[in-house]
RNA sequence: GGAGAGAUGGCUGAGCGGUCGAAAGCACAUCCUUGCUAAGGAUGCGUACCUUCGGGUACCUAGGGUUCGAAUCCCUAUCUCUCCGCCA
């Protein structure tokens, strides 16, 4: 949520921004809607300023001669005309929070100007890509024939976009969450095992409510499958003051559950895309003044997760018509497929700056003042997307997988994945 | 699931229809006294919004209601605790 105080004294400047995203933004109307706002709520708390004088006279007559008819009277009237006050005054915040709920966060200075994804830009690369001296093949089609993927059966109990894992392939998806929370641990993480459904509030803390309903799963009773750790760890100290002084650093692993509405068609193959995924989730909570330094650090830890990996990757920064409703700046770690012949998002790091703060309430002092904290949030890594990049980067002529150095310890010892018998 | 009890400021805890944004204690901050590692005293100490910068308004879990007036009475929800049952 922008900072309506910061609109109004800048409207200008971030319409321009918010127009980056080349999405209609039309901030002069809420400008209106603010200033009939604030002369209701003055007319109304004035009103009530009166009546609560008068009431007190009520008192005061009624001790002294029992009748204070006259009085209660006006007090009735005022109470009428504050009625009919209150009335417009709640149908207008009602619609100044609706625009506010629903505008995105203003992209920092720094974010090229784009329309999408083909205007971002790559900032770095590490490893080569594999030149295979055979045909590399999909995830899916080795995982299927090594028999540690199992699509059909998944599909036939929970639908399309689910995956079963099996034997070496469960154990990898095991392995790698662990080894990646190790890492995280190492670097300062404190790591965290988070509920995983929430409350709407949770959800409008974190962005994903009002606007996104239709790609969350909602329970019977109300509340939300996570579709990101990056939920119930940034609103971790809702409705809190803390200490900044020291960036507070989180990470968890957890499943993630996500409707893909519209994306139908998208990614029907394979686990790229699925209803349910695991994913380890780095969130920062800091001082305003050093969010944009946590966010290279953290995309550097997200990286270093696949250079341990020795996963060939690039990292692009997000343009302005790229990015998700709640960043500033956001990068996007796309490692090699070399069965799809390309790069794909593993991570994505953003500064959320005070969006989501705001939203959550979460503060620091600092000087008798009360200001909002920055959140980022990072994949680190989408494991599922991990596994499968394993799959493609490390597989040998005969379909079998060579296990990354690295994971052999989290493998027991195993070195490599054969054909399995079921 | 059954039966009770409760939810007040950073914490403990009073208040049970007007003088309550809320006693008291603890904690915290500044200052004073003293002198020595502790004590005494003074003052201050919630959040948010509006403002003609004098002030004003809201908030005692949340949402409704009664009343001229609600932290206080009534209803509903949520959460916590205790006992019983059940359960991973």
């Amino acid at each position: 949520m922008l900072d309506i105080k910061q609109i109004r004294s800048e409207v200008l400047k971030i319409e321009e921004l918010l127009k980056r995203r080349n999405k209609e933004i039309n901030l002069q109307s809420l400008i209106n809607l603010d200033q009939d706002c604030r002369k209701l709520i003055t007319e109304s708390e004035s009103l009530q300023s009166e009546v609560k004088a008068k009431s007190k006279e009520i008192g005061l007559a009624m001790k002294e001669n029992g009748n204070a008819d006259a009085i209660k009277s006006q007090v009735s009237d005022l109470k009428i005309k504050k009625e009919s006050v209150d009335l417009k005054l709640k149908d207008l915040e009602e619609k100044i929070k609706n625009i506010l709920l629903t505008t995105p966060n203003i992209p920092h200075e720094s974010v090229p100007i784009g329309t999408n994804e083909d205007d971002n830009i790559e900032v770095r690369t590490w490893g080569k890509p594999n030149d295979y001296e055979f045909e590399a093949l999909n995830h899916d089609d080795l995982g299927v024939s090594l028999g540690i993927l199992d699509f059909e059966r998944a599909a036939k109990i929970s639908g399309a976009r689910f995956t079963f894992l099996s034997g070496a392939g469960a154990q990898l998806e095991r392995a790698l969450i662990n080894f990646m929370l190790d890492e995280h641990r190492e670097r300062g993480y404190i790591e965290y095992c988070p509920p995983l459904l929430v409350l709407p509030e949770t959800m409008l803390a974190t962005g994903q409510l009002p606007k996104f309903e239709e790609d969350l799963y909602k329970t019977n009773v109300g509340s939300y499958l996570i579709p990101t750790a990056e939920v119930p760890l940034t609103s971790l100290y809702k409705d809190e003051f803390i200490n900044v002084n020291s960036t507070k650093k989180l990470t968890a692993y957890t499943p993630c559950f996500r409707s893909e509405a519209g994306s139908a068609g998208k990614d029907v193959k394979g686990m790229i895309r699925q209803h349910q995924f695991d994913k380890v989730e780095l969130v920062k909570i800091c001082h305003p003044d050093n969010s944009y330094d946590e966010l290279e650090s953290m995309t550097d830890d997200a990286e270093n997760i696949l250079r341990k990996l020795n996963l060939p990757y690039r990292t692009v920064v997000l343009c302005t018509g790229d990015m998700g409703f709640n960043a500033a700046k956001t990068y996007d770690i796309e490692v090699w497929l070399p069965g799809q012949n390309k790069y794909r998002e593993i991570s994505s790091c953003s500064n959320c700056t005070d969006f989501q703060a705001r939203r959550a309430n979460i503060k620091f002092k600092e000087d008798k003042k009360n200001l909002h904290v920055h959140t980022l949030n990072g994949s680190g890594l989408a494991v599922g997307r991990t596994l499968v990049a394993v799959l493609e980067n490390y597989q040998q002529k005969d379909g079998s997988i060579q296990i990354p150095d690295v994971l052999v310890p989290y493998m027991n010892g195993k070195k490599i994945i054969n054909k399995e018998g079921k």
